[in-house]
DNA sequence: ATTACTGTAACTTTTTTTATTACATTAAAT
DNA sequence: ATTTAATGTAATAAAAAAAGTTACAGTAAT
């Protein structure tokens, strides 16, 4: 997982927003993120997958938003970078003979299910719109 | 950062509410965990700098709670082993030439800390005894 | 004295993430 | 048509983070 995925998505959204109906080039967005610009074109890949911008080829090309801000919430953005908030899982497979490590990982994904439940509700009610109002 | 430190942590309390009274020694816990006792070991003393747990040097020594289950809830777990939840940051510093680059990282911080506060009012409904139960 | 533990530092390996290079493709502008 | 400035994408390299290991000092029960 790329961990600055959705705080990297959020930037190039918020600065379409804020450049509306203008082709932003990967080389001005890496320039404001500080970032590689192959690496902004690989999150427009999953941003122009999803349906959030569109992209030109060629000269004066670019990418721009693919509908008004108005209409994408942040939870939506947060489920194509990250799916799901994870609060972690220890890395090897727990003993499957020890009555805890054997339902361990079932426990933690519910527990995990209902917090992302709660995030998500709290993120559909912020939309980029919104979240662009404050810069 | 150690991306399974609330899971494993989370796993070492839970086995000791389920061991009560009993001085759980690392290689036993790491036997569970599939892991190296050393870092069971390393987990273990955050525990017992944030007094959940005590230990017992020597020869049929161990780890087990301080306190009881029922006392111990999954926020605070969480805010020792993770502090803040994170949704991510892009890695370099961004452009502060750019309005969006300037203040994009406390935008974040706001959005993370509004999102954390909700975490914690969730998990602070929960104890480590009722995590337990289910096993 | 021996045994079985914890505590901890130093170091190595593995994995993940980020960055770079290279180049094919596309489309506007001249 | 040619040049120029973009995207698209694969392959690879470098850097950073995480996990694992080794080693050994300290401690307490037997």
């Amino acid at each position: 997982m790329i961990s600055g995925k959705f705080a990297i998505s959020l930037h190039i959204l918020t600065l379409m927003t804020k450049f509306p109906n203008e082709y932003l080039s990967s080389d001005f967005i890496a320039s404001s993120l500080n970032l590689h610009p192959v690496l902004v074109r690989k999150e427009i890949v999953n941003l122009k997958n999803n349906q959030l911008v569109i992209s030109k080829e060629g000269k004066n090309g670019g990418t721009m938003l693919a509908k008004a801000p108005s209409k994408i919430t942040l939870d939506q953005v947060l489920k194509i970078t990250l799916e799901k908030v994870s609060f972690g899982y220890s890395k090897n497979h727990p003993n499957p003979n020890c009555p805890i490590g054997k339902k361990i990982n079932t426990q933690l994904d519910m527990l995990y299910t209902n917090l992302n439940n709660q995030i998500s509700s709290q993120l559909m009610t912020l939309t980029l719109e919104q979240f662009s109002q404050d810069f």
